[in-house]
DNA sequence: CTGTTAGCGCTTTCAC
DNA sequence: GTGAAAGCGCTAACAG
C-alpha cells in the first residue's frame, strides 16, 4: 500500500534535482541558491508536503513528544494541569501525548509502556492512589528519559518534582477554621500512601497542636478516595456524643459530599459545622453554601512542570538535581465556613 | 550521541546471531527454533528492550496512534469523552495524542497539523465555538487519514459523526417544562455556527409549537457561550414586563450561571422560574437548587467515535460512509424543575 | 530454521 | 551550491 502523503523524494523527481538539495532548501540549510529553495518552497506548498517527523525522530533519537501520565480525567484538577502544561510545550514546540490510568496501577504501569515504546522525550507523572512500587518510572531514569513528577509524587525518587505547599495549605485551613471559632475539628484524610495525604493531615495537626487543641484521633478518618464512603463517615461523625463542629476534607469532592450529606441530615452550615476543602475544584463556589477551599494554581501547575521538564532536555542525567517546586495555595473562603449574604 | 536504548542489534551482538533471527524471535515468527526464542527473549528481558515503534511505523506507515483534538477542557464533557475513547484505543492496541484549544480556531489549526506531523492513524475531532473554515480537516480526507468528528461536527463534511440527539433532548425538556406548567419559556441558545445550538433551538422551538404555545423571539438569546454576559442576559430576561417563568439553557455551565444569578435576585426556582440545562455535567446534581438537564452518555460518544474510527483504519476510503450515529440523552429531573424535598 | 539484503523518509557527512 | 552515499532501528523478501 502506497503512502499517500508527498515526501523529498517526489519533491525531487518533480524538480529534477537531488534529494538532499530538496531537504537543505525545506530546513533552511544556507548552503542553496535562494532561487532553487523558492522552487522548492513553492512546490512543497503547492502539494501540500508535511515533513515526516517519524525519520527525523529515528534519525535525532528525539520525538519532540512529551508524556503526561494522569491518575484521573474525574475532577477539574487534572485537565487543568494538561491544559497548563500543553500551552508551554506547544510554545517550546513539543507535543503532548496524555493518558489517564482510572486511578489504577495496573493501567498505569501499561502506560508507562505506551510511552517508551512511543520513544517520548520525557514524561509528566501524577500517581494513582494505588501505586506503591516504582520500577516503571524508574525505567525511565535508567533510560535516561527525564521525568518529572508533581501532584502526586514518588518520593523515593530524586527528579524533580512539582507539589504545593499542602502542608503549610492544611495548616492555614484549620487555622482558618479554629479563627471562626470552632475547636473540635474533624480530618476526612486520604490514603496515607500518598504524600500529599500525609501533608495534608500533618498540617491538620500541626494547626491544632499549636492552638491547643488536643487532636481526637475519633476525629481523624483515613480513606480511599472511594467518595461513596463519605456518607458512612460523615453520619458517624454527627452521630457522635460529642460530634465535630468542623470538617477538613482532604479534597473538594469529600468536602462537597460532605455537604450534601450534612444537608440531608439537617445540620446547618456553618453554625454546626463547618467544611473546608482542598483545591478549588469546578463547582466549588456554587455548591450550596459554597465551598471554603484551598486553591491550587492548577495551570500554573502543570506549566511549571513542563517547563522542569523541558529545561532537562539537553542536560546529562547528572544534572537532574532532584528540584521540589513548591507553588503556594490561597484560602478562599467561602461560605461553608463564613456565611456572607448575597449582595 | 548514543541512544540509551537497547536495540535488536545489541541482542543479536551479544547473542552473536544475526538481527533477522533476533527480529523474529521477538515477533513472534513461526521460523524460529524455540531454543533461540528463548535465549533471545530472555536477553532482551534482562536488558529491558523495548521496541521502537518509530522505526515500525516509518516500515509500516502506521504509528498506531490517534489523535483527539477538543474544543477545550473546562466542563467534565471532553475529558470523560477521552476517557471512553481512550479505553477503546488502547483495548485495541492504539495509543492516543490528545490536544484542547481553548475555543481558538487558529490553535485548531495548529493542533491539526501537530497531529499531521505526528503522522496519526486517523482522528476524532470536535471543533471550537469559532470554527467556520476546514481546510485543515480536509486535508486528512486528501492524505486518506480517517475522521470522525463528534458533538461539535462539520456538517459539510462526509465523514462519520457521533452525536446525541440534541432536537429530540431539547424538544423533551422544553415538554418537561410545559408539563409541569410553564408558558413562557425562554432559550439561552449556543452560538449558531454551532450545529447543537441549532438542533436544540429547534427542538425548543418545535416543543412550543407543538404545544401551541408561541414562539416570543424576545426570550430566545443567542450568545457566544461566553459564561460572563449570562448575568446580563438573565437580568434582562427578569426585568421583562412579562418575564419567563423557565428558562431552557444550551448547556449546564449556562444553566449554573444563570440559577446563581436568579438566586441573587432573589426568585424562588423553581415555582417562579425553573432551570433546565443539557448535558449533566459535573456539579449539576450538587448545584442548589440541582439542575434539571438531559445528560448525554459521554464515555459512550468516545468510547463510540473511537469505534467509528478505527473500523475505517483497514477500510478504502471510499468506504467510509458519512454515517452518523446518534445516541440518546436522558432526562434528569431535578429540583429546578421539580422540587422534591430530600428524604 | 537462519542469514543477507534492501529500504521506510529523512538528514548528514563527504565529495565535487 | 549541489549530488552521492551512509545510516537511524527495524521488518520483509529472498536465499540458502
Amino acid at each position: 500500500m502506497k503512502s499517500n502523503q508527498v515526501t523529498i523524494v517526489d519533491i525531487a523527481k518533480e524538480l529534477n534535482m537531488s534529494k538532499s538539495t530538496v531537504s537543505r532548501a525545506l530546513t533552511g540549510h544556507p548552503n542553496v541558491k535562494p532561487e532553487t529553495r523558492a522552487k522548492v518552497l513553492e512546490l512543497a506548498e503547492k502539494l501540500d508536503y508535511q515533513r515526516n517527523m517519524l525519520s527525523i525522530s529515528l534519525i535525532t533519537n528525539k520525538t519532540k513528544t512529551i508524556g503526561i501520565v494522569l491518575p484521573d480525567f474525574f475532577t477539574s484538577f487534572f485537565p487543568q494541569v494538561v491544559v497548563g502544561a500543553q500551552e508551554e510545550a506547544a510554545r517550546q514546540g513539543y507535543s503532548v501525548i496524555v493518558s489517564q490510568c482510572n486511578e489504577s496501577y495496573e493501567t498505569e504501569v501499561a502506560n508507562s509502556k505506551v510511552m517508551l515504546a512511543n520513544r517520548v522525550d520525557g514524561v509528566m507523572v501524577s500517581l494513582t492512589k494505588e501505586t506503591l512500587n516504582y520500577d516503571h518510572w524508574k525505567a525511565f531514569v535508567r533510560r535516561k528519559i527525564p521525568i518529572v513528577f508533581f501532584n502526586r509524587v514518588c518520593e523515593e525518587m530524586m527528579v524533580p518534582k512539582v507539589v504545593v505547599n499542602d502542608y503549610d495549605g492544611a495548616f492555614q485551613a484549620v487555622e482558618h477554621l479554629i479563627a471562626t471559632g470552632k475547636r473540635r475539628i474533624a480530618h476526612l484524610a486520604g490514603p496515607s500512601q500518598l504524600v500529599v495525604s500525609r501533608k495534608r493531615m500533618n498540617g491538620y495537626r500541626d494547626a491544632l497542636k499549636k492552638n491547643n487543641i488536643p487532636v481526637d484521633e475519633e476525629l481523624i478518618i483515613e480513606y480511599d478516595l472511594n467518595l461513596t464512603k463519605v456518607k458512612m463517615y460523615v453520619k458517624h461523625l454527627l452521630g457522635m456524643t460529642n460530634p465535630p463542629d468542623a470538617i477538613f476534607a482532604v479534597n473538594d469532592p469529600t468536602a462537597i459530599e460532605a455537604i450534601q450529606i450534612i444537608k440531608q441530615v439537617g445540620k446547618h452550615i456553618p453554625d454546626e459545622i463547618a467544611v473546608v476543602g482542598f483545591s478549588d475544584n469546578y463547582g466549588s463556589n456554587f455548591i450550596e453554601p459554597s465551598l471554603t477551599t484551598m486553591a491550587q494554581p492548577v495551570k500554573e501547575i502543570g506549566k511549571t512542570a513542563m517547563e522542569l521538564l523541558l529545561g532537562l532536555m539537553d542536560k546529562d542525567i547528572s544534572e537532574w538535581k532532584p528540584l521540589i517546586k513548591t507553588l503556594d495555595t490561597e484560602l478562599i473562603v467561602r461560605n461553608s465556613t463564613v456565611y456572607k449574604a448575597p449582595e
